[in-house]
DNA sequence: TCGGTTTTCAACCGATTGGTTGACAAGGGG
DNA sequence: CCCCTTGTCAACCAATCGGTTGAAAACCGA
């Protein structure tokens, strides 16, 4: 996923009424118009939105007579986890690593463990 | 994760450069000006960035002399990949029943799968 | 074909965003 | 002790965002 489409996806569940969409639309496809009834802003404002997560790529929009069918695509959320997951894993594998070392300084049996480049601060 | 977290949070990963920050921070904390070095804005510009994903909750900073050590927070990622997962599976979870029932218009063993309130189109 | 339904387009508005520059606060090293 | 490094605060600017209203397009049904 590259950094624009990221950007995008990131930005389109950064509002709540956006999210809230998408949990709907975790229940099944549904029109612009259904997608609209339960809040109290205009139906231009819900269309905005929606084309917001299309342009993200988190929705498809397909065209039945004058309705439009909004379907949610799993796999651009599939997308975001990975990235998150990634840096998350990298965060906490450094944090275990460090606990180690930690570790090492109190029972220090081979006290060189990280030989070269230690900045011992 | 409450809504206007979720908020903050996605907000402060639709930006390449503060998803730049927080890859750079599963290597290891770092200051402002470390932080800041690659990049040719200015380093207020990156004081304004780290400060958006402090607010987010996805870092921590902590005083050291006239230095700020930023620290990536993991959890917070943890709490994001939990919000798109959630919604993910579920919509996954849909497509399967969807398929299972178009497997089963293919051999209709039990035609009246779906008994009750059939909306036939 | 005419009317009604559904949805988008266009223009506008106030608030927020990411960036700048200039000033200044906070501390450590010579 | 002075100054130099580090970083934030404040004010400003152009662009974007979420919302509005008004108009028009697209299409079905009677």
């Amino acid at each position: 996923m590259a950094g624009h489409e990221l950007d995008r996806a990131f930005a389109a569940l950064a509002d709540g009424t956006r999210r809230d969409i998408v949990s709907r639309l975790t229940l099944g496809d549904a029109t612009v118009g259904e997608l609209a009834a339960p809040y109290d802003v205009s139906l231009q404002a819900i269309s905005k939105h929606i084309r917001v997560l299309e342009v993200a790529g988190l929705v498809s929009v397909t065209a039945d007579a004058q309705r439009r069918r909004v379907h949610l695509e799993a796999a651009a959320l599939a997308g975001l986890v990975r990235w998150i997951e990634r840096h998350q894993r990298a965060a906490e594998a450094r944090l275990s690593r460090l606990e180690a070392v930690l570790a090492n300084l109190d029972s220090p049996t081979s006290p060189n463990t990280t030989p070269t480049k230690g900045k011992t601060s």
